[in-house]
RNA sequence: CCGCCCGUAGCACAACCGGAUAGUGCAACGGCCUUCUAAGCCGUAGGUUGCAGGUUCGAAUCCUGCCGGGCGGGCCA
């Protein structure tokens, strides 16, 4: 059952029969009753006036006289100037825990038949991930997660950046002072290794670039001027050449990123259902500049360059194909649309990429719709802010950046010492406890990254570490933690949790409950706003809701045999919709802690 | 110059489609473990929601202008 929907039917009913108006549903919603009033529900009269021709209190009054007396769920009613107050009927509490518990599907929302591929992470191969990644890769798999509980189904595509004049560098890098070393030899992971030699080639640039300033060169002339840099650039075109012995480095060098990064993926918890390779998708695209220049959406100019014109959207004109004829960034994302619905025929598809790249993806979205593509209006760009630091931006160059691999490596470290010092889980054998602290260090991560709406910038600061108390994933965890020894000593106690009625719940229990029914609204919402921050608040709240009802409650010493079996109940779902609510951010619970 | 996003307590974040006295955590202060896990709970203090107008029964929320911060804008990715 519904709860909030049938009572928006009984207001609907109270408005017809008491003032012969039809009102539509979906104005009637209600809100959540502040918690210094009695009551759970709570309905605004304030723009019914028109119809009832009565003062607010007065509407108030009557409508919720129709309901406590025919709706035969409201027990009571009060009304506070325009608010009106709504109690729920002990019984229909009962039985909508009762439904909730017995329906396996609590949670998963029906197939509603679309398909969605969800891109994320997209890596470059020369250097390691770092925390910016990680606010990446979280928000790409909490999503995931929370389309497919929503009724669709998803693909997880991962489109590695595996080549192009970057990956140059570091190969080049490697080539000159690499001295043959290996992963093995240097005991670093790949991915390290790659970006160490990346590290290196900057240097050598920067000096490079110093030495042609003091000779006269003008700075932007010796930028593009450093010899290192054409020498980097001379090896792309080898490549593209598929010159055998760039080749062999490149495929090297990129396996060893790869076992790097698949560690650290690992680590992460994050898996993927395809990856694409640059280095298989970059050519792509060309033949679309064709077709769009014989539906006249693009156009060319005299010197045989491409260009489509986007200012009706309020963006600019923009180039698609550089007059030699070779294609730009944009052209292979162009290609790469095609590609992915060849592939997997999608309804929408969803791309997670940092909000440097808005204009990027209007300007590419624009064209999609413009040349009509099936898939063109559920093209989605999951924006999200940067993680900065409290000096500003991540610098590579002033080493300012923050690793992936140290940092998770840092919240295992403090989730076990925390661990140990509360010395709750000396029943664990070693493998459980390394695991509870790998389970809480980055549950603290990925809460403290996703709780943040995605569009608003993080800040980071390394010298404050992450929470454990308060506002965090840890504190949700425990809360589970929590329950579980609840359940075993019911379950050891034999307590049978078959529901039977009862007088009355106290209101710390009917506010668990309505906050209880509203999960599926909220994973619809989290999916509809691309939000999982949405998720992440609703179970921290559930969280604090429960621990308030736990302190306050007690749940064996209830002399009343039937509340202490719907405490239970109650206990159990809440258990329940934390865990799943977690596991759609990525985030485990353990059952003790 | 133009475009987009953000601005809420010392700090970090909430506030659903415009609704009640703007919530929560951290930090500070004061309580609560012989009773189901104190990574918890209860309380005190902390706010001109960047500023100025407008829309209306009602604005953190919508509109306009300004200020501050971030990101981006025709042959880079």
């Amino acid at each position: 059952m519904n709860l909030e929907k049938e009572i928006r039917i009984h207001i609907k009913n109270a408005f017809k029969s008491i003032f012969d108006t039809d009102l539509d549903l979906a104005q009637l919603f209600l809100q959540p009753t502040r918690k210094e009033f009695e009551g759970t529900h709570t309905f605004v009269v304030f723009p019914f006036l028109k119809v009832t021709k009565m003062s607010p209190e007065d509407t108030a009054v009557v409508v919720g006289n129709f309901l406590k007396s025919r709706s035969g769920m409201i027990k009571d009613y009060n009304v506070v100037s325009g608010f009106l107050n709504l109690e729920i009927d002990t019984s229909v509490w009962v039985s909508c825990l009762d439904d909730m518990l017995k329906n396996q599907y609590w949670g998963q929302l029906a197939d509603n038949g679309k398909k969605v591929m969800i891109e994320f992470s997209s890596p470059n191969t020369n250097k390691p991930l770092h925390l910016g990644h990680l606010r990446n890769n979280f928000l790409g798999d909490a999503i995931s997660r929370i389309f497919e509980a929503a009724g669709y189904q998803v693909k997880k595509t991962n489109l590695v950046n595996d080549r192009g004049i970057h990956i140059c560098k570091s190969m080049l890098a490697y080539k000159k002072w690499g001295n043959e070393e290996t992963p093995k030899s240097a005991e670093l992971k790949g991915d390290h290794l790659a970006g160490k030699y990346y590290v290196l080639f900057d240097k050598c640039y920067k000096e490079e670039i110093a030495t042609l300033i003091s000779k006269g060169v003008s700075e932007d002339e010796a930028k593009k001027l450093a010899p290192i840099l054409l020498e980097a650039q001379e090896m792309l075109q080898k490549w593209e050449q598929k010159d055998t012995e760039v080749m062999t480095l490149w495929k090297k060098m990129n396996a060893w990123v790869y076992e790097g990064f698949e560690i650290t993926y690992k680590s992460m918890g994050i898996e993927f259902d395809v990856i694409y390779k640059e280095s298989e998708t970059y050519l792509l695209g060309k033949g679309i500049i064709e077709e769009g220049l014989n539906k006249n959406v693009f156009y060319q100019r005299k010197d045989g360059s491409v260009w489509i014109d986007l200012k009706e959207e309020g963006l600019d004109e923009k180039l698609l194909m550089r007059s030699d004829g070779t294609s730009v960034y944009i052209t292979q994302d162009i290609g790469t649309c095609d590609f992915k619905y060849d592939d997997f025929c999608m309804d929408q598809s969803i791309y997670v990429v940092g909000n440097e790249q808005n204009y990027h993806f209007n300007v590419l979205f624009s064209i999609m719709k413009k040349m009509e593509r099936p898939y063109g209006e559920g093209l989605y760009h999951l924006s999200y802010g940067m993680v900065d630091l409290p000096s500003g931006r991540m610098k590579s160059r002033e080493g300012t950046i923050v690793d992936a691999d140290e940092l998770i490596d840092e919240m295992f470290t403090t989730a076990a010492k925390h661990t140990l010092e509360l010395g709750k889980i000396e029943k664990l054998t070693e493998n459980e406890s390394k695991n509870l602290f790998k389970m809480v260090g980055l549950g603290a991560l990925k809460f403290f990254l996703l709780k943040v709406d995605p569009k608003k910038r993080i800040l980071f600061d390394p010298r404050e570490s992450i929470e454990f108390q308060g506002h965090t994933g840890p504190f949700i965890q425990y809360t589970h933690a929590r329950i579980s020894a609840i359940l075993r000593r019911a379950s050891s106690d034999g307590i049978n949790e078959v529901l039977l009625p009862i007088l009355e719940i106290h209101s710390r229990e009917q506010i668990l409950l309505a906050h209880l029914m509203r999960f599926e609204e909220v994973i619809a919402q989290a999916a509809r706003d691309y939000s999982p921050a949405l998720l992440a608040q609703y179970v921290y709240d559930l969280a604090k809701g429960y621990n308030g009802f736990y302190q306050e409650l007690s749940i064996f010493n209830e002399p009343n045999d039937h509340l202490v079996t719907f405490r239970i109940s109650l206990s159990r779902l809440t258990a329940k919709v934390i865990r799943r609510s977690m596991n759609l951010l990525g985030i485990e619970v353990p059952n003790r802690m």
